[in-house]
DNA sequence: AATGAATGAGCCTTCATTCAT
DNA sequence: CATGAATGAAGGCTCATTCAT
């Protein structure tokens, strides 16, 4: 029943070939033929169902990122504490390090080449919705926590959204760069405490006193 | 009247020219033209300091690293409370965000593109060294801070320290990709605070349960 | 009616514009573009067939070794005497004197230019196939005579054939460099004179006494 | 006395220097920078004593040339019979094979790269003088064997002489492809056997049958 | 829709030559 | 005369894109 489609999908079996490659190669160092050789068409064959490379990489970008909306979608309305939600969205994240990085991968692919030039606008604000979509969840959560009182009553959710979703983005950046951490359990369980104490203590802090340095070409 | 000597320093103004134009457009967008033409020589000169594009983008990635050094070396061996150095080590960053965000660029640059084809291996240990030196540096403090009974004692430092890295690398990264967060003295404090209190506090959680998920082309 | 299948024949235009352009300008001088313009197809075309400029002039290279092979193959199997052989041979050569000084152009070429490099080992090879194949059909024609009793008994073949090949060369190689001799009629028949004579009377030869000079940067 | 000279004779060493690296490199893959390496001089000296890469050439060239010169010269003069005269020669040439190989070296580097673009004519002129005078000396030595009755009087000494050059040029090119001929004594001894046979000889020869083919882009 | 030969703009790199010191 | 940094023209090669079949 479902399989008669396989036939003629050319375009996802393009779209996987493209993920496969740009991130083996990068995107500058990936040639339309070797995504073609991959994907088992002719290169001419591409352009029957993308613009251009640019454009062959945009849409498998979006492909990847709505791919990751419905997975998160259902956990803000789901009937547990918010510090279990937390949890267990911290939990998602380290299951699936492996599938965050390689997306995180395309990602700093995507910003370092291909999101210049034209496609900018329409490339960064695919960016921010991505996060945006992150971060309203997460505050959501927090929020939901500081009004059951669970979570202390100071806290800015937005603020707090924004710092959770920083941990998680440095973590997958780690994994990326292949930094030489060990994301075992006692990472995941350090992580964990070390969230929820921030969210139900609060300590004292003291101002900054700036100061500057040179970049070179700046 | 130390030193009249150089004149001009051809190779601090190409440096300095590459460092601007990798930034603006990115390391495969990038001519050696255009890094001429902003560093104000003729093209083949480049050739009489550099052996080549990715030579010139290392010794670029590499120069900006060792300046970082010092800046932080000094920051351990001052006679402050851990916990003050946690915070000055922020207020750092936040005073330097538009600095680290400019060498921030260069190292996702330098990851998507640079650092594949040959380079791979020498590039992978810049990095490597790099983060290591960072987490090291933190580690110690946060090390100091148990020792002194300002942090809880159960918390281990190397962990502790990746995961501030990741927060500050996260903030970072949020940062290039001007992803729309308000990087305020609302955000700096809520970092701060919730820092601390995660050092500070301890919480109970929960173990996790894993569900897996497909990116396309794997 | 056979085959109109060859609508075009791009790699032969190639090559014959190559050896029309490698043999006016030289390797080194020669551009794929006006390379690609004789032929009348664009700059990137060339690459559509041949790798690289060394691998469009080996190419160029063989296909005319190869040509040439057919030509001389069939004399050794005539039914003829082994003198005549000889002077239809150099008859022949005569007669396409100016084919022969265009592939010695190209040899010349080759072995100054081309032959350096990375291909080194290859080309060397084909050269040596080239003279053996020479001086093997020669040898054989000689040694025919000598059985027939046509040639004297002394003679060794393999060097008559050797030195037969050699006056040969040495004729291409004047008519190559223009060096001022007239290759007419009066020139060849004292060649084919010289040669049967050397062939069927033999003389009396004095011990050499050697001396040595000096080459700059030797 | 002749010690002093050494302290500044930059021009010949830049000339050794030269020979050295055009014999090894050839002519287009040679730099100038290579050439000032092996002089052990600046870049910049070389042209204080060469116009230009070419004129570098040219000069080393006719360097080598005349230096050839008086060598032969004197052989003309010596009261000796010309069979004798020729044998000698020959001998010589054997004698400084290795010699004749690196000039005929930097003669073929010089056909297939330098002689084409400006300095043509005059290179042209170089090359004809050379074999002129070669060409005019053997010729001389024909004569007198003519003269004294040693060889046949039907021999026109011109062609005879163009002959002998044309043998031993194909030696020598033989030789410098290293086609794998072994040039040993019985090489020698059948040289100079077949040379005098052919001269003191006569043989009955065929008048030509011509044929013609085609070489690519012609 | 599929194909893959053809295209040509564009880029990195080399190197002979110049010239200020 | 010596030096070597600076120059810039020139060329080989790649590859995204087009288009005739």
């Amino acid at each position: 029943m479902s399989s008669v489609k396989r036939t003629t999908d050319r375009r996802g079996a393009i779209l996987a070939a493209a993920g496969k490659v740009f991130r083996a190669h990068g995107y500058a160092a990936t040639t339309m033929e070797a995504v073609a050789a991959e994907a088992g068409v002719a290169k001419g064959s591409l352009y029957n169902y993308f613009r251009s490379k640019q454009d062959l990489f945009s849409q498998l970008f979006a492909e990847i990122i709505s791919a990751d909306e419905a997975d998160v979608e259902q956990l803000v309305t789901e009937a547990i504490p918010a510090d279990e939600k937390l949890q267990k969205r911290i939990d998602n994240v380290f299951a699936q390090l492996e599938r965050y990085t390689a997306i995180g991968g395309l990602v700093l692919e995507f910003w370092a080449t291909a999101a210049r030039q034209q496609h900018k606008g329409e490339m960064a604000e695919m960016f921010e919705q991505m996060f945006s979509r992150w971060r309203g969840r997460i505050s959501e959560i927090v929020s939901q926590g500081v009004e059951s009182g669970q979570f202390r009553a100071e806290i800015d959710p937005n603020v707090a959204a924004s710092l959770i979703v920083a941990v998680v983005d440095g973590i997958i950046v780690q994994s990326i760069l292949d930094v030489g951490v060990d994301f075992g359990p006692e990472y995941l369980a350090g992580l964990k405490k070390g969230l929820l104490a921030a969210l139900t203590a609060w300590a004292d802090t003291k101002p900054p006193e700036y100061n500057q340095q040179q970049v070179p070409g700046e």
